[in-house]
DNA sequence: CTGAAAGCGCTTACAG
DNA sequence: CTGAAAGCGCTTACAG
């Protein structure tokens, strides 16, 4: 068992008849120590089983390699593909993660952010639960470098002092309407989300300027809320008919919100892409692979959180000034759901 | 800017006229401090802002508040569900998850294993990647506990020295299969997985004995491979009726592979549920929502990861021996898509 | 209840 | 190239 003592580098100097500074400087492989000298002891250690401290080591050195990585919802894929994007690019560069699921509760994000800190990893990048207040999010993380992904935060100041990367939601959403117009369509629903996030205001936004530009516009029985989930969707998709005026088309929160109304659809008898014109946004695989194949905005999370990583890394490394807003442009996907005729 | 010194017990001490000790005993709620004091202290760190240097207490203390996470595949919803249970369970605990994705590559798993050691975490839970070999993981992960989760290594020894927690993979398609049979078909396929991992075998096997005890036999021509994805499965759909004695129903090795089975079949004009049943293995979300819905096996991922997290922290705090085989059992699920007749 | 001293495993100047 | 000493931020005995 782990009775016996650990190795250290104490262990490995003594072995080798050197000093633990010797032993240091091979472990961060140093130029000072001769090749002869390093071989001798890269042996001892492997000899022994030896396993580098870094925390050890980190507080000595006052730095950390840690990234703590707080997410809303794991089981979503848009998050778990970001959220292996950010592991990758992390692992990269020798970074750790250290992961903390807020499951889209603020109190649970504040607790989890606070057992973190405690780790006082380098940066943290945070996928905010709905409804987060910035103020309660600045004062647990103090100092440490900020990325904020995907939710800009509830109070934010304007000169928030932390980084944001989200995508460009309401120019997507203004392409995916702009797309529905073109096809010839002039009654074009807005389904799902939440009415009080910042993504589905933003979509919401893209939505109304393509209508308007098109010299159309919304009735305000055709902005639907729901939970952005296909269960939920699904069961709202009703709703979409109850007015006077039916739609012959939605703009849909997201592809889970699409997939979910597509499915609604399907049980009223309605068969989307034919009798119905649906888009989603994010391409999840699932859009692909969906009956008929959604329409959608590709966003590329995977990417998003590689390229998160980067963005606070930099930040770490180099001590740049905080860049507010990273807009990520989208890029429309077209496949059969929106190719009902108006 | 954090270019001030960090605030640290001694400061707090100072202020408060005490020894860093007295500030100790608080910061770890010890009954032998005084009301009155603790009250001080605790002012005064929120005065000062500080915060609790966890890597340096451990150091000292020489234990760990952090348990490793080593996923294959953390898009996939069943591992992104099972990391968020034990992301859930640790928390509950004061643990700290350090997250790692092999993205089912073994070098890559077996570098991000090495670096996650670095921080000695008090265990270890590893998803491995499809063929890991145990003999590697032994090596990197020395005496800390390890809890493998779904499937088994190879060339493991029998008397392993980990943890095993996994899936009654065997019984679950044993009771799919007889599910079919009882409805009436005899021409059954096993459909999709990887031969050589353990779990497809397993489940290969149940699927056999199934028939067996029916006195059916399975046609070689209905085992088919496919990597445990819905767009592979789709794409090897046709295989199913290339031989000359054509299947009327098929077990699938998982619900991705069961759903991008259906898709498969509906693009060669064929219903699932009516012109071929389906089961599946898993019950992740969708399998709830397509259409028609799929009949497959629970799982709960999330609650095996909650269950992970207690096995390994029950090793870790009571230095319980190994338990090599917590297999869990997983119930039928009956839903739309087994409801074709033979 | 509180203080002075030592130490966890490493690295950092500073001499040589 | 190598060694002796100090220190990162905390906790642990041991006195008082």
């Amino acid at each position: 068992m782990s009775a016996r003592q650990r190795v250290t580098v104490e262990d490995i100097a003594r072995a080798c008849g050197l000093s633990r500074a010797t032993v240091s400087l091979v472990l961060r492989s140093s130029p000072l120590v001769h090749p002869a000298t390093r071989q001798r002891v890269e042996a001892e250690m492997k000899r022994q089983g030896y396993v580098y401290n870094r925390a050890a080591a980190n507080l000595r050195r006052r730095v950390s390699n840690s990234v703590a990585l707080v997410i809303n919802d794991l089981s979503n894929p848009f998050f778990a593909e970001f959220a292996t994007g950010v592991d990758e690019a992390l692992g990269g560069k020798d970074y750790v993660t250290l992961l903390g699921c807020s499951n889209e509760s603020p109190q649970r994000q504040l607790q989890v952010l606070n057992s973190l800190m405690e780790h006082h990893p380098a940066a943290i990048i945070l996928s905010p639960a709905e409804n987060t207040d910035a103020r309660d999010i600045d004062r647990v993380v103090g100092g440490t470098p900020l990325l904020v992904f995907n939710r800009m935060l509830d109070h934010d100041s304007d000169g928030a002092d932390h980084d944001f990367l989200g995508l460009d939601n309401r120019g997507g959403a203004m392409q995916a309407t702009a797309h529905l117009i073109e096809r010839g369509h002039r009654d074009i629903a807005f389904f799902g989300g939440h009415a009080n996030s910042s993504s589905c205001q933003e979509r919401r936004q893209g939505y109304h300027d393509a209508l308007k530009k098109a010299g159309l516009r919304a009735r305000n029985e055709w902005l639907i809320e729901s939970a952005p989930t296909r269960v939920d969707a699904c069961a709202r998709s009703e709703t979409l008919f109850a007015g006077k005026t039916k739609p012959t088309a939605a703009v849909c929160y997201n592809d889970a919100v699409a997939l979910g109304l597509m499915l609604g659809l399907a049980h009223h008898g309605l068969r989307p892409g034919i009798d119905f014109a649906v888009t989603g946004f994010d391409d999840i695989p699932e859009a692909a692979m969906s009956m008929p194949e959604l329409t959608t905005l590709s966003t590329d999370p995977r990417a998003r959180g590689r390229q998160a990583a980067q963005l606070v890394l930099q930040r770490v490394e180099q001590a740049t000034p905080v860049s507010p807003a990273n807009i990520v442009p989208v890029r429309l996907v077209e496949r059969a759901s929106s190719s009902a005729p108006a």
